[in-house]
DNA sequence: TAAAACTTTAGGGAAAACCCTAAAGTTTTA
DNA sequence: TAAAACTTTAGGGTTTTCCCTAAAGTTTTA
């Protein structure tokens, strides 16, 4: 018997899940959380195998989180919960300890499949995304983008605030800096995000849930 | 017996519904779609009491297709689902003649109220939209925006470029107009949407999903 | 500890966005 | 059909973004 745990915000997200692996001998969950918080404290007085793990949530995000439980629960699989089909973006969280990755318009068989799959210690990955990481490695362009969220501390803290309609100049008195500072977050953020302007940014930044 | 039949591209969101909806008696689901095609084209077959519609679709938006389905379906009863509380948003789509709306982090005993509500001709809306709606239209200040998607037909083509990183000129050269011309629909777009730059214009778009 | 990555600042210039007022023709709606 | 809303264009100006090169100090990581 495999005991899972599922994080995620949403209800509906929690129940499908729910619906899905009860049907599921070999499953059994034992508990669901709806943020961050609700998860680090339930995780303190349950121990399930399997984590399912939304990476978009209300008080953090799923892909910091990954990292700090893997620390403190070396045994947790831990199976990613996204909307996005981004292979640099699965990388990151991949690194971060993740056993699994599935996407939110996932089926039954393959949830199953993915939990058995990570109980037996090794990755799941769709197949899409298999092929796309292939794709990758390989040097050829894939259809999702090469974004790697590997934005330093400031950077994410400057894109926040572009998101929130910030100028540079209000951002460089926000952060007590300079606004050539601010200009330069900027371009290192065009750059890293691959988009060619403000519109991109803020694209971007709410595609992936970086802020 | 009530009938129900779901719209929404999230296989989990679908199922969270089926499993929630058969545990009760009065209410039978007898299809599910999961675009706008589909739902067109299920409905020539089918004839729910309810539609449970979701806004974001893959191929379209859940707004417009209300208006459609409502032309041609007039007993049809739609309840809108979204995840966004937006007073104005909600006002768009009662306008669009949807007879309820509800958010997606909803749970069972309000699902089932919105749909007895609807079947009874009555209009649906969940307490803290109730509340919202009535600061709205005493002139207080809400917490949500007070952004009206009343865009046009060629304020949504510039804004759907514009978050598509696409310069003035270059939506100019697309749409074969003026540089101005553009630059016209950009202002009235921050002016409607109560925004201040494009950073906003692209963050209301995503948000509300008008693109 | 040494290398790598990050943060900060700068000058100068080009491009783009933004704001204002104004107006005429087109389409939609009451 | 008349009013209202939409689409188009313009001039002219300010602000902001974006790009380039360059560099020094700080922090993190191997």
């Amino acid at each position: 018997m495999i005991t899972v745990a599922i994080t995620d915000d949403h209800f509906m997200v929690v129940e499908g899940l729910k619906t899905m692996l009860n049907q599921v001998d070999t499953i059994k969950i034992i508990d669901a959380y709806h943020t961050v918080n609700d998860t680090v404290e339930g995780l303190k007085n349950n121990s399930p195998d399997i984590l399912l793990l939304d990476i978009n949530l209300p008080d953090g995000n799923g892909i910091d989180l990954c990292k700090i439980l893997k620390q403190t629960y070396k045994d947790l699989k831990i199976i990613a919960l996204s909307n996005f089909e981004d292979i640099a973006f699965i990388k990151q969280i991949i690194k971060n300890g993740a056993n699994g990755y599935l996407l939110k318009n996932t089926n039954k068989s393959e949830l199953v499949l993915a939990i058995h799959t990570v109980q037996n210690d090794e990755l799941f990955l769709p197949e899409t995304l298999q092929r796309q990481l292939l794709n990758d490695s390989l040097g050829k362009p894939t259809n999702s983008s090469f974004f790697v969220p590997n934005l330093t501390r400031r950077e994410k803290e400057v894109l926040s605030l572009i998101v929130k309609e910030y100028t540079s100049e209000d951002i460089a008195n926000k952060l007590f800096v300079t606004v050539k500072t601010v200009e330069a977050h900027r371009s290192n953020l065009i750059q890293k995000l691959s988009v060619k302007n403000v519109a991109g940014l803020v694209r971007v930044a709410l595609e992936k849930g970086l802020v």
